[in-house]
DNA sequence: GCCGTTTTCGGCCCGACTGTTTTCAGTCG
């Protein structure tokens, strides 16, 4: 079945770059059109795409006729459809990194390309500088000014990997070390252990030293493998995250875990608390007054010998956590077990890829035995947003799945748009057992004026529970600009909720941020604004996030039983 | 490119917002 759902995510993948070529070459854009329309059906289909493919069915799929069907059937054998290759052939290679900038689609990098012929982020970025954007029909000053920001800050983000490429990269190579040297302590440090959003390499600390064995195996995995200077190997993953491995004495492993673990600041406070000791702690090695190793063969003895607790790893910032520690008074974390379901979960009535018993029996495989659904509401019509009609009518068939019993017990909610006033689109009387209040659009208003509309949403009280705050995508886009701290007092005045969104592109609320959450009581609400049943694993990088932010079990909604509010 | 015919050609079609304009094209979620 694997099989399968790479056959579909190819599939879909390729009708995607052929809409968006076929778009930026200046094809018909009904053409275009049908293209993005495909790719959708494909992505959606309830069917075994390949078994549709081997009886010639694909065209049953609304949307797909025998030219997209033909397109399909080449993917799925893995083969280069030729309209792709040709449309590849005859555009500049940078031109779709271009569309990924905020504020240009194809149509302006099209006029970008033909009228300045600007090809790359290099060449835009030149022609910006030289103010020669303003001369062209449809871009202006603040067009250019917004592109340069753009090119800006996706140079600051540069080298970064969103957490969940650096997990896959470090745990394949782990795994990749522990196949050819079974028995071999072996771990994950670093950022990805710490679990920073966004990670620079893939650290894995191993004990076995790299033998001629290791280095081949870890060659088939990492791209341009090398041994390095210490007896260590730098590579990258296909991925594109680029990978360590270091190598510790057996005698030390817990302390050398500890220093490629980090942060910097955590290991500063810790050497500190070592000297005044009479120890050193220094280059993954604790040693005392002669220069001598002191045991630490797992994490728990460095902390030990230091006279402390063993630190989780997500807390390791150097933020008060060693202090904490000391004191006893670290917070027991949220795990993922203490997760009974979730809540922001779309299905088919918008813009979801399967249905709602599909993302529920999804969430009863998994073990949840609550599913809170949250279609999109009327205002995002681009994602088919529900009006009143048909979320009451949704709300009856999930009463129906509800009244036959079984697991999960599905929760009624939308994902109500925040309109630019800070009101709600959402229909009245339509009985809901909550509401996922984001914001979709108007992401361009003053600090006070945004500030001021998230404030009128939280107010709505307990129910509410403010969806990805900020709006940022990581290395892509920057939040909107507003006043954190007023909107989660409100929050804690009102009793509404706030999310931490567990897309691993957007993890938002920040971690830094769910620490303020829960000092001011505010409730969070791990949500994976799933659009597929894949997408409720996602749930993961959230409780993660959760963790770094010192969250408790008890400060997360969706660790409690339902119901949460009065009257829910 | 797909679809659906009163069947082989004509229609297909999100709406708000923005920055560019003097009435609207392009972008976005």
């Amino acid at each position: 079945m694997a099989g399968t759902l790479d056959s579909r995510r190819r599939a879909a993948a390729a009708l995607e770059e052929l809409a968006l070529l076929a778009e930026l070459a200046g094809e018909n854009p009904f053409k275009v059109r049908a293209y993005a329309n495909a790719a959708r059906a494909i992505a959606r289909a309830p069917d075994d795409i390949e078994a549709l493919a081997a009886r010639g069915e694909l065209t049953s799929l609304p949307g797909i006729g025998k030219r997209i069907a033909a397109i399909v059937a080449e993917v799925i054998g893995r083969g280069e459809p030729a309209q792709l290759a040709a449309l590849r052939a005859g555009l500049p290679a940078g031109l779709p990194e271009l569309v990924a900038l905020p504020g240009l689609g194809p149509k302006r990098v099209r006029a970008l390309w033909h009228e300045l012929g600007i090809a790359s982020l290099g060449e835009l970025e030149y022609a910006c500088r030289e103010n020669r954007l303003v001369a062209l029909a449809g871009f202006g000053a603040a067009t250019q000014k917004r592109i340069l920001d753009a090119i800006e800050f996706r140079r600051r983000a540069g080298g970064g990997h969103h957490i969940s490429d650096g997990w896959q990269a470090a745990e394949e190579t782990a795994a990749t070390i522990r196949k050819v040297a079974p028995g071999a302590a072996v771990a994950v440090a670093g950022e990805v252990r710490r679990f920073c959003e966004i990670v620079a390499e893939a650290v894995v600390v191993c004990a076995a030293p790299i033998r001629a064995a290791l280095l081949p195996a870890l060659a088939a995995l990492l791209q341009d493998a090398a041994a390095d200077a210490s007896g260590g190997v730098a590579g990258r993953h296909p991925s594109g995250v680029p990978v360590r491995v270091v190598t510790a004495p057996l005698a030390s492993f817990g302390a050398a875990l500890v220093w490629r673990t980090g942060s910097a600041r955590h290991l500063e406070q810790l050497a500190a608390r070592a000297a005044a000791g009479g120890l050193t702690f220094a280059a993954g090695d604790l040693t005392d007054a002669s220069g001598l190793t002191v045991g630490c063969g797992e994490e728990p003895d460095l902390y030990e010998k230091l006279g402390l607790p063993w630190i989780p790893a997500e807390l390791r910032e150097g933020d008060g956590e060693i202090e904490a520690a000391a004191a006893g008074a670290l917070p027991e974390l949220l795990s993922e077990k203490d997760i009974l379901g979730a809540v922001h979960v779309h299905t088919t009535d918008s813009d979801g890829a399967a249905s709602l018993d599909g993302m529920a029996d999804a969430a009863a495989a998994l073990g949840w035995s609550l599913l809170g659904i949250a279609d999109h509401s009327q205002a995002a019509a681009y994602a088919h947003g529900l009006d009143a009609a048909r979320l009451r009518a949704q709300g009856e068939a999930i009463a129906a799945r509800n009244s036959r019993g079984g697991t999960p017990l599905v929760l009624r909610g939308t994902e109500a748009d925040i309109l630019a006033d800070g009101s709600l689109d959402l229909p009245e009387g339509v009985p809901l057992d909550f509401v996922v209040a984001s914001v979709h659009s108007s992401f361009r208003q003053s600090l006070e004026a945004q500030t001021a509309r998230l404030v009128r949403a939280v107010s709505r009280g307990p129910g509410t529970i403010l969806g990805h705050p900020t709006g940022r995508l990581l290395l892509a886009r920057e939040g909107y600009q507003v006043d954190l701290e007023a909107v989660l007092q409100a929050a804690a005045a009102s009793g509404a909720a706030i999310e931490i969104n567990a897309h691993p592109f957007r993890l938002d609320l920040d971690w830094r941020w769910v620490r303020r959450a829960v000092a001011l009581g505010v409730p969070i609400s791990v949500g994976p604004d799933a659009h597929e049943p894949a997408g409720l694993a996602d749930v993961r990088w959230g409780v993660g996030i959760a963790r770094k932010g010192w969250a408790t079990a008890n400060d997360v909604l969706n660790a409690r039983p339902w119901p949460w509010w009065p009257r829910g």
